[in-house]
DNA sequence: CGCTAGTTTTGGTCTGACCAATTTGGTCTG
DNA sequence: CAGACCAAATTGGTCAGACCAAAACTAGCG
């Protein structure tokens, strides 16, 4: 059930069959993949249909089509909104994707909080408190836990009047929100209260203040927390599961550009 | 000269066309936008054309199309991407719009470079030194001094090993690159010696002693500067020239989200 | 071996057509 | 008159086949 389209539209089987090539490394970057016509008898469909999501995986920067011919690209030059892919190409996210993506999180808007404080009106962050509130009340599940947290921390960034801010957030968001509603099986993640409450109320009362430096170190340390939860949560998650082929590639850039990200406690 | 295609491909007609169109408010969001086949004849171009040009269109995140019609979205739902788009559909970037994207810039690579100083290894930081060293060497244009800034951000980005990180930053920085490149024509700022000096020094030494704090409030120091100076250059620039429709209705939309975001030195 | 000329391939564009789903407009009913 | 309802027009989605110019490839020449 769930958001499962019955009939993948054509144009869409294109895009995911070839997204999962790139992603998969069964085109490297640089390689000059088949022509159009070749695709579109290939893959079953018409010309029309490959041209369309050709351009798609162009706009998405993970191929690059001209005369000639048309050839993959590496990610590191792709568009942010690659990320969402690396998701729903994959079983389980990838530990690595989802560690730098929350660390980014992280960095960039508790500066957002910082500048919040600073330019948000009141009625703003008396919002944003209360949003916050609401986040820590209930013990409900994780998912609509982590879709409060989406809302509050939107509201900071409304705050913050930075559209491109705005931009970056929706894009991060996205990520998880369209993973974690695709797949119901995977078991979302609690967060144990005790260490979010503490940082929760810290957060407020910094907010309650108006103190950006409170406030940002705050959030950081909150998302940080959230963070390392999620990480290692899935750690254990992946090692049960084997990695499909997207993963197995991807997985490996990822790697192999971070040294140690986390502290992952490497518990026992 | 430089980049002016002859002759702009059917389907790039049509996504300049109609960007500019949403961007620049004549249709406004969740507007019903014409039919494939009207915009085919209006447009001059095959509907195939107009298909490729609303797909790309969607995966900027501008319009939506679906059964029934498609209908335009606002930025706030949009792709990163577009902000490139903002800049090269008018012919002065938008003060709004270079400010923010540089109060970004300022806030994520500032912390970027904290993770690098962590991270990094001794080869990747002393790399970044002699980039840091050559942009303040030279006393070269400001496209130039900007390629190179670019350059050692870049080596930064890397050495935070974060791919995220370094998907945004490219995102980011192509807006300008494209945009001063494109432009020939408009003066690129300088950036005076005497502000640039003390904190490239003081950046260098700290990257030197490995000193994350230091570095981080140095780099935010030394692009906060970059960016004051930007938004004063383009200040007197915009208020020189007329602005295009599209910055019209863009900047309304920045600035209606943004408070004063800078204490840009009205220094009459 | 390098360079050029000819052939093939490939992307870019166009015409015209069909289907399924939505939208729309009008009609009929309560 | 309001609302339910049904049929026609519209629209997106897909397809087939074709043409052109520019790139890529190849063979032949110097």
């Amino acid at each position: 059930m769930s958001s499962a389209p019955s009939t993948p539209s054509a144009v869409d089987r294109v895009v995911s069959q070839l997204r999962d090539d790139i992603l998969g490394g069964r085109y490297r970057a640089t390689d000059r993949l088949p022509s159009e016509r070749e695709l579109s008898e290939k893959l079953g469909v018409n010309r029309g249909a490959v041209r369309e999501g050709l351009r798609t995986l162009a706009q998405l920067g993970i191929v690059e089509v001209g005369p000639g011919g048309a050839k993959a690209c590496g990610i590191q030059q792709a568009s942010l909104d690659i990320v969402a892919h690396l998701f729903d190409s994959d079983e389980v996210p990838d530990v690595a994707v989802v560690d730098q993506v929350m660390e980014v999180h992280a960095h960039l808007f508790s500066s957002c909080v910082r500048v919040a404080v600073l330019r948000g009106s009141d009625a703003q962050l008396a919002r944003a408190r209360e949003q916050l509130a609401a986040l820590k009340d209930e013990s409900l599940g994780a998912l609509a836990h982590f879709d409060r947290l989406h809302e509050f921390v939107n509201t900071l960034v409304e705050a913050s009047g930075n559209l491109v801010l705005q931009l970056i957030h929706r894009a991060l968001a996205l990520q998880f929100w369209q993973r974690l509603e695709a797949s119901g099986e995977i078991p979302p993640p609690p967060l144990p209260d005790s260490v979010l409450a503490p940082l929760a109320q810290g957060l407020d009362e910094a907010l309650a203040e108006r103190d950006p430096q409170a406030a940002q170190g705050c959030f950081f340390d909150l998302v940080s927390a959230h963070r390392e939860h999620a990480v290692r949560h899935l750690s254990s998650e992946q090692a049960r599961n084997l990695r499909s082929q997207v993963s197995e590639h991807i997985g490996q850039l990822f790697r192999s550009a971070a040294s140690t990200t986390l502290p992952t406690g490497r518990s026992r």
